[in-house]
DNA sequence: AATGAATGAGGATTCATTCAT
DNA sequence: AATGAATGAATCCTCATTCAT
């Protein structure tokens, strides 16, 4: 027991970190964040955190990293495997929100990612990730009208994209709503509704 | 005539450093251009640069206000009074094509904005401007349902905002495309595409 | 026997961390070798230092100590009664080649001493040490002079102090000489012949 | 004339460091002395010692090339085409003499140079001037045996190192002679009898 | 005997900005 | 219209050292 008292409590500092430098980035960027400012948040000193944490570059990727893995951790349990296409594209949305409810820091992390203006050397850790969701779309399109009743006649591809920079819109819009007003769940269904009059041929 | 040249000469040295000054944030963002390195690269002292531009944030907030102007004025050529509503939509992806190849340092730069993590004085300063394009499109489609023949059971509001978010996100591309491979003239006819059969009911 | 196990693991690590600290420091020099590095390249935390020694000053101080302290014993052994005074020079630089073979380490460590630059505190304490050797040699030849056949006019403590700093040239090259290039006996030999020539007058 | 005085001005802070720089690095060593202390000495920011000097590591090598530099410019004053080798040597001693009198500061920090644990960087910069000397002084012995009347049975090459290192002792003798009592002429021409005696032979 | 976690002080360097000229 | 020189404040990061366990 003590022992997991101990861990908890390294873990605890480092996890303040962590969770402290996700949303001072999520809101001001990477270079207007200083080393400092994350230290004074969590308060501790600044090399406590350099134990924890290489530079602040690691500090930053590693975020990146712990973001798309509980994302991808999340996604798993809304892909099953006997859905129609239609239901995929709900389930999208819904992990969406579901990510959002979860991790609020991490969305609005995760969403601003992309739009940083981050280090080169920095970008180059991060550019393999890049939308892997763009495919997913286009899969659940493609397999939708092959054989979920999908209009057939409808460029595959720049739907797919269509509806990932959509998303990533809203996210967007979400990240940056502070005063909650933005119905993520309403706009979600809205966009499900349109998705599907476009989608499903009668 | 002396005056003349003078006044000339004193334009070029503002115009050299208001256009690498464009470039280098578009490139890097706000935060990551110096303004040693905007003044090396136009080949000036610093204290040139403060005498043209009261600080690095007033040179930015020009900057933005300048691409905007730029664009609005262009816009105008491209939105002639007796156009159908497909024509519009046409003519706006017409036009965002046009300021890619007039302006190519300053359409990254502007689809950059939105996206860059800035100073919150400068974030107060530009956010009026945001997304008079939205409006428009709206009321394109609400036009288009009234008397164009689109699509009476399509929502409205979400369908532009998923053309809006379209629109960015090609641009977003472009201005990342260092190579030239984004073909972005096809993409928008193919969006074009896309919409009309989405808008336009059988 | 636990006990005896006990103080006998006590001393390895030690002794691990005095002869790691011994090899960085002769290495790179005081102030170049950070605790951080002592305690990685022995593989314990820096609080482990910190029990053996009372800080890095200490534990330099303690490093010139032993050196000096083993290459006085070893010195006795080669200091017999009833030597010539050729027979001491000899032995001396024999003594120096002994040093060299027996305790590596230790003598790049103890050739950096007077050429490092250190902090004040440590300087003084060091200082006192310094150049036995140099009476050492002036009394050789004094004896030589007064009955060892030496030559008589010649400047005795200048002669000492030439035979000094080649020696400490020697092992200083000697320390810098990583690829085991410099026959540090071959030089010595000839360096004897060079000595016998000059003080013993035909 | 006011150019020449702008020009002065300009040249004077910079000196102000370079000759500060000089005494405290050849006080303490390379990495014991600060930017912060060395600007202070002179009584300007750390801003303006990076307008002059591109960094630490660069301001210190600079100071090397000085140092030789002008030790090259004077060396060359002593070195007459049509000396006896005896003369050549007594002028090297001249030379060195001269040396530590014109520029106190750069003596010591020339003497300490090879002493000091040098970042490793900056060691490969500088490693290439190492011992020229020790080739003059060689050549210098080999022009004595050949046509000057030098003892021909003497180890040239280590006769030759015996007076470099006993040159080099005596400058950095001389370097850590704060209070003036160190006689370096006195020395010099007892050392240069020295070598006479053991050159020449009867 | 040894450790994980934390610290205060200080390191070199760069920033946007301004002065006198 | 333009410059060389200077600055205060901030940047990231590392140091030797210590506390509680």
């Amino acid at each position: 027991m003590e022992d997991k008292n101990h861990s908890h409590q390294q873990n605890q500092t480092r996890n303040d970190i962590f969770m402290n430098a996700a949303r001072l980035f999520s809101e001001k960027g990477y270079n207007r964040v200083s080393i400092r400012e994350i230290c004074e948040s969590v308060g501790v000193g600044k090399p406590t955190l350099y134990y924890y944490f290489k530079d602040k570059e690691t500090l930053f990727v590693q975020l990146v990293q712990e973001a798309k893995s509980l994302g991808r951790a999340l996604f798993e349990e809304f892909m099953g495997k006997d859905l129609s296409p239609i239901e995929k594209l709900e389930n999208i949305l819904r992990f969406f929100q579901a990510y959002v409810e979860r991790y609020p820091v991490f969305i609005r992390f995760f969403s601003q990612i992309s739009l940083m203006s981050l280090p080169e050397s920095i970008e180059l850790q991060i550019s393999p990730f890049k939308d892997e969701l763009l495919d997913t779309l286009q899969e659940i399109v493609k397999e939708g009208q092959e054989h979920g009743g999908f209009s057939h006649d409808l460029d595959r591809e720049l739907f797919a994209l269509t509806m990932l920079s959509t998303i990533k819109y809203f996210l967007h819009l979400k990240s940056r709503d502070s005063g909650n007003e933005f119905d993520l769940a309403g706009m979600f269904d809205r966009l499900l509704d349109l998705w599907k009059k476009i989608l499903l041929e009668t």
